[in-house]
RNA sequence: GGCGCUAUCGUCCAGGGGUCUAGGACAGGGCCCUCUCAAGGCUCAGACACGGGUUCAAAUCCCGUUAGCGCUACCA
């Protein structure tokens, strides 16, 4: 039975790396009918804030992925710390008293050796070890690397292939730290034991870290998992994309408040270190979910080329060309679930709207010119109420030879109509600009502008048909 | 410094010994369609990091260089 995790740490908004993690997780774990872990990582308790947590979730809310099971780390505290014992008392790890370093850890200065241990400490004897830490002696518990052993550790990493490395190349490095809380690397490794994970997808950064956790599985005994790692991403300016760095143009909830469809950022994030090999690039999530396979995620590193400098245009363009493809292609039934928060948020919207199928033929009409969900918002309104602003290019149009009354006079014959359809008032527009020896155009794109008060948008009389006999009449008497 | 990982158009991805005068998508230019704007169709421009090998043949395999990234913390 195939368990993935996510684990997300609450220190910040959900971001678009954490999305393609989780994504990524979910397809595959989705794809075998597998299970969904969600682990809150929440030991860091002095950065861990539950505005964090929520701001996580929403935007896992979002993207509407589910999960089976959900747990939180700082709950499981006593497990990791047991772990850290059992491991002494194996000897597969010591105590070590040398008080924590203050050297600057980014420091890599020609002259630094790389380091392994602290000299001395895991050549201590248990008895000695045992008398130290009941005197009260702080400690830090690290795990014993079997330095010794010429060989070293290997697994199969389902991207990046055999993996190998020396054990003389690895660090003792610590389990449980001198405030007895575990480190990451232990509490990691021994709730994905615990919780039975089988399959870990994960940024690369995390590649050279998996020799010390298969040590760490291996010396509790628990079933080691299959790895995964996945390219990092990265931001415009080539270095690995973060919060801090890049601000809060790498949340995911700023795309859902851009106006994002949760299935194009879906499909856009999924095309960042993945490919179907086929060229194909617009998926829906089922077929996300039946095309996707680790071994065809990428080694190389992606670039998200979103603007941080512009408030407007920042997202990224294909981001935004694939959603103009799902608006699209999305039946309309299903996008409405989208677009009535936007007439709501403009105020538009009535309840009368609710299955209305005329409202579900107008966001049908506009939908194929927008991208974004705003645009319903900021050029709906003539569709969806009666008051709208005329765009200057509108006026424009209207202002245009003797066009206004000739559209005042077109109202009567269509006021006439008793069957009121986009080919019988093409047949009225057309035979009446005849009548007055002008060219159909110009009151074609008048009635636009008489109608919508834009310049662009659909057909005109796809646009008369859409508003109605009463209410086309009565605008275009008023222009 | 040590140990790894990576390197194809501006960006995202195909291609992984001959089919490559390197393919697709986004963005950009042009044309068509057309009542406008989109969409759509067609088209132009645009890349194998560099240097050595191996081979009849290298974008593809090997080595090196360079660059980027990761790990090298009692961060995660």
């Amino acid at each position: 039975m195939t368990r993935v995790r996510f684990a997300p740490s609450p220190t910040g908004f959900l971001h678009i790396g954490g999305a393609r993690t989780f994504l990524f997780n979910w397809l595959y774990a989705r794809k075998l009918g597998g299970t969904v872990v969600l682990r809150i990582d929440d030991t860091d308790t002095l950065r861990s804030t539950d505005a964090s947590l929520q701001s996580i979730l929403q935007g896992m809310e979002w993207l509407e992925l589910d999960w089976d099971e959900q747990y939180y780390q700082s709950k499981r505290l006593q497990l990791h710390i047991d772990a850290a014992h059992a491991l002494l008392k194996k000897g597969a790890a010591y105590r070590d008293f040398v008080p924590a370093s203050t050297d600057d850890p980014k420091d890599h200065s020609e002259t630094k050796v790389s380091w392994t241990c602290n000299p001395g400490e895991r050549e201590r004897s248990v008895e000695e070890s045992d008398r130290l830490a009941a005197e009260g002696k702080p400690f830090v518990i690290r795990f014993r690397v079997p330095r010794e052993d010429p060989k070293g550790v290997a697994f199969k990493d389902m991207v990046f292939g055999k993996q190998f490395r020396k054990y003389v190349d690895m660090e003792d490095f610590a389990l449980l730290r001198s405030d007895g809380n575990p480190t990451y690397h232990l509490a990691t490794c021994v709730d994905d034991g615990d919780l039975k994970i089988t399959d870990i997808l994960r940024g690369q950064d995390h590649l050279t870290n998996t020799f010390k956790h298969v040590l760490i599985f291996e010396a509790l005994g628990y079933e080691t998992p299959t790895f995964g790692h996945m390219p990092l991403l990265l931001g415009p300016d080539g270095s690995k994309l973060s919060k801090r760095k890049h601000g809060p143009i790498v949340s995911v909830t700023n795309y859902r408040d851009a106006g994002f469809l949760p299935q194009a950022f879906i499909n856009f994030i999924s095309l960042l270190g993945w490919s179907s090999k086929d060229n194909q690039e617009v998926f829906s999530l089922e077929e996300l979910r039946a095309k996707f396979n680790a071994a065809d995620i990428l080694r190389t590193n992606s670039i998200v080329q979103f603007d941080e400098n512009d408030a407007v245009n920042w997202a990224p363009p294909k981001a935004v060309w694939l959603n103009g493809q799902h608006l699209r292609s999305m039946p309309v039934e299903k996008l409405i679930k989208y677009v009535n928060p936007e007439l709501i948020k403009a105020g538009w919207w009535q309840d009368e709207f609710e299955g209305d199928p005329d409202i579900l033929k107008k966001i049908d009409a506009i939908r194929s010119r927008f991208n974004m969900l705003g645009e319903f918002q900021q050029r709906g309104a003539a569709y969806f109420c009666d008051e709208f602003p005329t765009e200057d290019k509108a006026v424009e149009n209207l202002d245009k030879d003797n066009a206004r009354e000739l559209l005042r006079g077109l109202a009567d014959p269509l006021e006439a109509l008793a069957d009121f359809s986009h080919d019988t008032v093409e047949a009225t527009l057309r035979a009446y600009a005849e009548e007055k020896g002008v060219k159909a155009g110009l009151l074609i794109n008048g009635s636009r502008a008489a109608l919508t008060g834009q310049s662009v948008g659909p057909s005109a009389f796809e646009v008369f048909d859409l508003i109605g006999q009463e209410k086309a009449v009565q605008r275009l008497r008023a222009v």
